[in-house]
DNA sequence: AAGTGGTCTAGACCACGCC
DNA sequence: GCGTGGTCTAGACCACTTA
């Protein structure tokens, strides 16, 4: 029975007939309705709230969500290629009148298993790490923590809890440890209830992780970075060539060669 | 209190005293310990299957759930660079013994907008659908549907539903429509109930939509391809190269130069 | 103050897996 | 057949928003 409510109810906002931001019927409304317990409404509305369509706010009501999206480039700040198509599919998600701003806070910590793996060091060793969490109009759009071994950026601008000109990649360039490229993991997963506080997200919000290891040409990791991107507040886009010319023969690539 | 509940599980199994694959206490046995109705334990149960951390089967219990990850590599197909680094990165998610399989199924439809915009047609006009859902050891893994604006594959084998033999980028090649780039889009969100059905998902389960869309160097487009990534069954993963050298002077770039 | 959703109770019966 | 989780009822009180 809760099925078929919640079915109802996802018909009528995919067709458009509950537009975002629109009030569902009340709970008593649906049972009266339907004929069944508040609690079976509960539970229908409870299984749109885990997919993400609706929010429920005490003494308000439940409303439909509205996505807002960002584009979020990992090639960004690469002088990677651009095309015109790109423009044309990132004008679809672009706002104006945005108001950034960030958190930023810099500690030495212990590296847990997953960033010592990533960084080549010892579980458990010092590292620095620099949290940030970038804010668009007030409202938080991602985090992004960077993990740097401690001997590489001791007594750098990079442990100074404040904005990087040119960006740490070219403080560390400066010490001898150029990055020359870098491996990207996206993991999907729901938040922990660290994330959901720290980024207010609503219930039924999944987030992707997104890590980036970076590399000498020597192979050493110089930094290990962590984005988590809010699946309703982010869409993640690259831009990729063909190795291979229009007749079909290699191209040389910045890494000189085909493998 | 559900809280509570949620809470003390969790760590339970965040510190391993709840192993992957170990039964929680029954709701029964909850409510006894903590002194609850059983809609309350319920109720904590029902946010760690949300969260994605268990799984309930009527008649068994409720399980702690396991990941068995793949890698996905959007750029394998491609001749892209490959270092010694990402192998050493693969290997944590490998699995071996792995007997792959596809589910195959052709058809001519009409474009929705999303589709639409990216095939540069007009919403509802016709397109041929390539839908196939890629199976590992009999479990779904992900789905894969591909769109091609008719004209460009009709009386092909595209229309087959067969494995085509170099890939169907290569019979789009021969027609004159090579693929020289493409732009990846994500998005992170919940499943679909159709989804679900197909991939056989657990609830708590996130997807990546993962979106391709091929274009010759003329900027046409040839195809858009959309992915369904369940969250607990993948990792994302790319490689990139900056396009400096050592020194930090530019390196030629595939589509020639900086931009 | 009225109305909304949030939490909780103490029952009931059903569907399913396992022995 | 027994015990598990799945669904549902008919109430109760609380926290919060809005007018």
């Amino acid at each position: 029975m809760y099925r078929k409510i919640a079915a109802d109810l996802r018909d009528k906002i995919k067709s458009g007939e509950l537009p975002p931001g629109s009030l569902l019927p009340t709970q008593q409304e649906l049972s009266r309705k339907y004929e069944v317990a508040r609690m079976t409404t509960r539970q229908a509305i409870a299984e749109l709230i885990n997919e993400g369509l609706v929010v429920a706010q005490q003494g308000r009501g439940v409303t439909v969500r509205d996505r807002q999206q960002m584009v979020y480039r990992p090639q960004d700040g690469w002088e990677a290629p651009t095309s015109p198509t790109i423009d044309r599919f990132t004008a679809a998600f672009t706002r104006h009148g945005r108001n950034p701003s960030m958190e930023i806070d810099v500690s030495v910590v212990q590296a847990d298993d997953f960033v010592a793996e990533r960084l080549g060091v010892e579980p458990r060793s010092q590292v620095v790490a620099r949290r940030r969490v970038i804010s668009l109009d007030g409202t938080p759009f991602h985090i992004n923590d960077t993990y740097y071994p401690y001997e590489l950026v001791r007594d750098t601008e990079i442990m100074s809890p404040a904005d990087i000109p040119g960006g740490s990649n070219y403080v560390l360039a400066e010490r001898g440890y150029r990055e020359r490229y870098a491996i990207d993991e996206f993991f999907i997963r729901m938040p922990t209830p660290e994330e959901i506080g720290r980024l207010r997200l609503n219930p039924g919000t999944p987030v992707a992780m997104h890590v980036v290891t970076g590399f000498t040409a020597r192979e050493e990791p110089v930094r290990c970075d962590i984005f988590i991107l809010p699946g309703d507040r982010h869409v993640i886009m690259y831009e990729r060539v063909h190795p291979i010319d229009d007749e079909g023969r290699p191209v040389s690539t910045p890494r000189g060669g085909q493998s």
